[in-house]
DNA sequence: CCAAAAGTGTTAGGCTTACACCCATGA
DNA sequence: TCATGGGTGTAAGCCTAACACTTTTGG
């Protein structure tokens, strides 16, 4: 490679590039699928909403960078993360070229304590379809996100990481319609969940809800691993 | 971002990272899933086999970079390129923190040039399954961009761009199969493909072979478009 | 007793899979 | 005439999709 025919030039032609990378937490509440965005205070895109992102420390691991974002503003570690694209067009920074690396995080909202950090002005949960504009191209890079999202969904158990330990099979079916944007149909989806015998019945019900209680399941992560090792797969 | 608030301390720490991009160039020939690799001539890994590579140049467009590679060692353009994935780790060079975007391409082998280059000493196609060690992270690279490709594959009519122009069947089921590396029922391949209609019978058959000469086809891009935007999927 | 969501089965049709023999050609 | 791969159809069963009413609870 190049790299190694011309030592002298390189630091001075290629060092030049930013690396950065953007976290799309996901979240779900009340059958909306969220997302923490924040609120920038300064130029350029000042007052626009962006995905909370940060610089690649020189010596940080790339996939440390995005679990040190989610620290700073969630107080969570050990969440699910997956990198999704690798965003580099030369004027997509009005400020130099930053090439961002997208991931994207799925993690239960609803008890998550949003802690202020260097950096937001302000920060939100923001129904995905409800964003029409972001700083940058973070639009472009949450709808993609959001794709990715919906593959994932589909071919692997992931979307429990966005609902509490405990869950009915309704709170599961309004997640992947929020997801997914379409209709299920319930009978459908029930027969097929639970046919996978991935979901453990904790023999408990809904409390204080005005009609029937619903039972509460698990995701049952053993029974998955087993599953998979013998080429069972999920798919919805 | 931080970016913002301490300007002056960016470039110093920031803008220390050299992005690079490897281009896995896949192609077939006689049954095989075959490589594209270059022999390396220096340290480190001098003698290794190794992923045809490149630094990004600061005003170059990310996707500028792979499709450089390739024009320089086949003399293409226009050829089919998918973004895979990110690999940052820190000590994943000896010489530095180099991050890379891998790419792979999708190029018809049979009648390409390759042409010496300032990327390598030699380059030849390999055979995937032949494939046990390369320079770096290389190894893990290719293997992360194989399995991709096996999910787009899958889902979209991409193997083509593997193929010359016109092909049989056989051609087409051969393909799958070294990329997929299982073996697929003749019949049931046969039925299938043929029933997406994204298949034109050329009206030409094999010649010069020992046997019953097969049928030509080749891919129908504008029918498939059109099924597309119907909803109709591509699946195998 | 009313409202609200939980929970539950069946059927038709489509898709997948497994499987074996004759055909057309060049040597 | 032989060797080689090309080309073809059917049946079983599995999976999917469509569809509506009863149950249980809180208010």
């Amino acid at each position: 490679m190049e790299l190694y025919r011309q030592p002298q030039f390189q630091n001075e032609k290629f060092f030049t590039i930013a690396l950065s990378v953007d976290n799309v937490i996901f979240g779900f509440e009340n059958g909306n699928l969220l997302v923490l965005l924040i609120k920038r205070g300064e130029e350029p895109f000042n007052n626009y909403w962006a995905l909370p992102g940060a610089k690649v420390k020189p010596d940080e691991e790339l996939v440390d960078a995005p679990m040190r974002i989610l620290k700073e503003l969630t107080g969570l570690s050990n969440v699910y993360l997956e990198q999704c694209k690798t965003f580099g067009k030369v004027d997509r920074h009005p400020e130099g070229r930053v090439v961002t690396v997208a991931y994207f995080s799925l993690i239960n909202a609803k008890h998550v304590k949003l802690t202020p950090s260097s950096f937001a002005v302000s920060t939100a949960w923001v129904p995905v379809k409800d964003i029409v504009d972001l700083a940058f191209d973070h639009k472009e890079i949450l709808e993609y996100c959001h794709n990715s999202l919906k593959e994932s969904v589909k071919q692997r158990p992931v979307g429990f990481e966005l609902l509490p330990q405990t869950f009915t099979l309704s709170d599961l079916q309004t997640l992947y319609e929020a997801i997914l944007e379409v209709k299920l149909d319930k009978r459908n989806f029930r027969k097929k969940m639970l046919s996978m015998d991935i979901l453990l019945d904790v023999n408990q019900r809904q409390s204080g809800v005005a009609h029937r209680p619903a039972k509460m399941y698990k995701f049952d992560e053993y029974k998955y691993e087993q599953l998979k090792k013998k080429g069972v797969a999920f798919a919805i």
